[in-house]
DNA sequence: TCGAGCCCGTACGTTTCCGTACGGAAATAA
DNA sequence: TTATTTCCGTACGGAAACGTACGGGCTCGA
């Protein structure tokens, strides 16, 4: 932002690459890097701040490196539910990857942070330019397909307990720390449930000693237990993801 | 098939394009359809036959012509849930398109029927050598997706009878008749309930006059009033697959 | 420092759906 | 035809989660 204009001299592409912390870029070899480098732009990622709306353009894509994006989505009666998280392993726009303009689903910072976007045109020029930059994003997309799939299984099979350990689990893969600063309310959006069926659900959780709560934020205290009352329905996505991500 | 067999001394790419119904190999330019048609077979697509098991290479993608699969998530605690359903409109071996060799997601005919099914191999060859066929398939995929995230979403939200009722106007929309030949125990696993509530509950529905009823098969009798039931957990997905496949 | 707003804890009656189970009817095999 | 299997109708108690609501505590800005 104002700093980054300060330095617009420097050349971003030689400059950055050292300190890029989202997996897909730094996974870029040094041509592809030199593709999309250009066109990045560091940028502050506010909580609440909408990168996606439904049906409409999208504008940029957004290589998160830290925060989390929620990707939620809404049908015309207003329900709606969170499909997908992003964080450093992703980007948001995936909808470019499959060659349509548009943003699907409704997504927005959950947890606030940083990263760096590209314009959409920049980002499919890119891809025309490079299979191997191609080749990357749409692995990228088959990883979010299939957090989505299992979204799906979650939201149908499992219980409130276990899908709020799951949502919790994935938040942790995706921040440098184990507090989690969200209020009940917007976990409960996430899920699809009651605020007071959180809170009721959080409180066990604690007086389990898996997480310490206070006031907009939780802290996980026992990952292991958390998973364990996750079971199954937490680690495919995330063992897809690092299959994928290791070819 | 037998049929078939005698008469390989024809040029399929010639003798069988007119016939085509499935709607992606319908829309494949002449040049495409060049590519493609060689390594295409035609192939009766059974009842309860599998053609994509979790995590095992896919051999074939199959083209249907008519009949359904069932896209269908699972955990190793043997959780699972219908993610989607593919008929004349798409194709199975989304993951190819992605450049993944494996399939994520159990695929089964879940309504028998036809189609043309392509070994993997070649269908990555072809999508290597036609970037307009590439770009098909993307869209394909994208449609499939757009799938998965409205079934996360009526799995999230929407009650027994809203979701059974979106089930069946997608299963409609594959089919060629009212009559949907399917068990109250297949439809209570698509959807992940007990078998016992899909029979109230489509019980219900006939005595409504939206369905008529008998043993191992039902019959849409008022589409309108289902989709009222449906409400809007039904729509979008449909909507956005004919965008697509329209540009 | 005080008020206003946000957030959390808790409660109660109600709805939805589950697990389980039993018997009868319809289709299929013998 | 008879035996067997599959499928459907129905029932009952119970669990899970809902909608709603109220009050108190925390936080932040005036």
């Amino acid at each position: 932002m104002s700093s980054e204009a300060g330095l617009s001299f420097m050349n971003d592409a030689v400059s950055s690459r050292a300190d890029v912390r989202n997996r897909l870029l730094a996974k870029l070899s040094s041509d592809d890097w030199a593709l999309v480098a250009p066109h990045l732009e560091i940028v502050a990622l506010k909580e609440r701040q909408v990168v996606e709306v439904p049906h409409k353009p999208i504008t940029h894509v957004y290589f998160v490196e830290t925060g989390v994006v929620s990707v939620v989505a809404v049908n015309e009666e207003n329900h709606r539910i969170e499909v997908g998280v992003i964080g450093r392993e992703g980007m948001t726009g995936v909808s470019l990857v499959m060659g349509d303009d548009r943003a699907q689903h409704s997504a927005y910072l959950q947890i606030g942070g940083n990263g760096r976007r590209m314009p959409a045109a920049a980002f499919i020029e890119a891809m025309n330019r490079s299979t191997s930059l191609r080749n990357l994003m749409m692995k990228s997309a088959q990883a979010f397909m299939i957090q989505t799939a299992h979204t799906a299984l979650a939201n149908g099979r499992a219980k409130l307990e276990e899908r709020l350990a799951r949502w919790l689990l994935m938040a942790h893969d995706r921040l440098s720390s184990d507090a989690v600063p969200l209020t009940h309310e917007f976990l409960a959006v996430m899920l699809g449930v009651r605020r007071a069926g959180v809170t009721v659900a959080l409180h066990s959780f604690e007086r389990r000693g898996l997480i310490a709560t206070r006031r907009g934020q939780l802290t996980l205290v026992d990952r292991k237990g958390i998973e364990k009352v996750a079971g199954s329905f937490y680690g495919i996505p995330e063992a897809e993801l690092k299959r994928l991500m290791s070819e």
